[in-house]
DNA sequence: TGTTGACCTTCCAGCTACTGGAAGGTTTAT
DNA sequence: ATAAACCTTCCAGTAGCTGGAAGGTCAACA
C-alpha cells in the first residue's frame, strides 16, 4: 500500500511517516518503480503499534525502546513493565505540577475584583517583589 | 546591574535574558561603555514580571500580553481575569489528559506478569489491531 | 607585569515532534 | 486534454530555551 493508505490505517499523517523513517524509527519501505514508498501489513502493524505508545504518553525515545522489545524476541517481560512504571511516575508528577498551577491561577482570579477599573489584584500579585506563588517547577 | 546579576535576582538564566530580549518580549537594555548589557530596577521587575508568569503557566505569548496590560494603565482589570481564567480551563484540560494517560498505563501494568519470559501482555495490548487505549488527544 | 578565572559579547546549532509549503512528477477520472 | 488527487524531495518554522565556540573585559593575586 502507499504511504497515503498506510498514513490512514494507522492514524498518522504522511507526513509523519515519512519524519519516522528519516529518524531511523522504522525501517524505509520498500519503493515500487515510480519511487512510491510501498509498505507491507509488517509495516503497518509496526507503525500502528508507535502511534498507540505515542497516544500512551510515551516519547520517541521511549517508542524506539519498546520497539526494540517489541522485535527482540529475547527481551523479558519485567523491562517492559519497568518502563511502563516508570513513566507513569512522570505522568503522576505532571498532574502533581498542573494542579499547584490551577489552584495559583484560581487563587490569582478570586482576589481580582473583575469590573472596569484599572486596578488589578493580578498584576499586582505578579509583579510583587516576593514569591506569593509558587506551582514548583515549571512544566515544559 | 549586569546581566548574571539580573539573571540572579529574576530567577532567570543569563541565556534566556538575552533570548527574552531577542525577541522583544521585553525591551533592549541599555549598555554601559564596554558594551555590557545594563539593568535598571524597573528592567528587573519586568523580568520578575515574566519569571512570575512563567512559572504560573504562561506561555510567552501570555505573558507579552499580560506585560502589555501590565504596562497599559487604561487597562480593565476583567481583562487579566478572562486572561486567568481561560488558562485555568486549558490547565483543567491536561490534568484531565494525564489522569487518562496514566489509567491506561497503570491497566496495561496490571496485564503484566513482571516475570523473566518472554511473553508481554503490554507488548501485546500496544500490537492489537483494534484501539483498546484511549487517552483523548495525545498531549503535545 | 603576567596570568588566571569569572564575567561579558555575538553567532550558530540543537533539542522535540512534527507541520507547512514550494516545486515538481504520477496516476486516475472525466 | 485537463484537473484533481496522489506522490516525491528539500527547506524552514514552530516553543522556549540551552550549549558551545570564539573572542573581549575586568578584578584579583603572585
Amino acid at each position: 500500500m502507499n504511504i497515503g493508505e498506510v498514513a490512514k490505517r494507522s492514524g498518522l499523517n504522511s507526513k509523519t511517516v515519512r519524519y519516522y523513517e528519516d529518524i531511523g524509527l522504522v525501517q524505509a519501505s520498500s519503493r515500487s518503480a515510480n519511487g512510491y514508498r510501498q509498505y507491507s501489513q509488517h509495516d503497518l502493524e509496526q507503525l500502528q503499534f508507535i502511534q498507540r505508545a505515542r497516544k500512551t504518553g510515551f516519547n520517541l525515545d521511549e517508542c524506539r525502546h519498546l520497539l526494540s522489545l517489541l522485535n527482540n524476541q529475547d527481551r523479558q517481560s519485567h523491562e517492559v513493565k519497568t518502563l511502563v512504571m516508570e513513566k507513569v511516575n512522570i505522568v503522576e508528577q505532571q498532574i502533581e505540577e498542573l494542579t499547584l498551577m490551577r489552584q495559583c491561577l484560581i487563587d490569582l482570579a478570586k482576589q481580582c475584583q473583575s469590573n472596569e477599573g484599572t486596578e488589578c489584584a493580578i498584576l499586582d500579585k505578579l509583579s510583587e517583589p516576593q514569591t506569593p506563588i509558587t506551582a514548583g517547577e515549571n512544566i515544559q
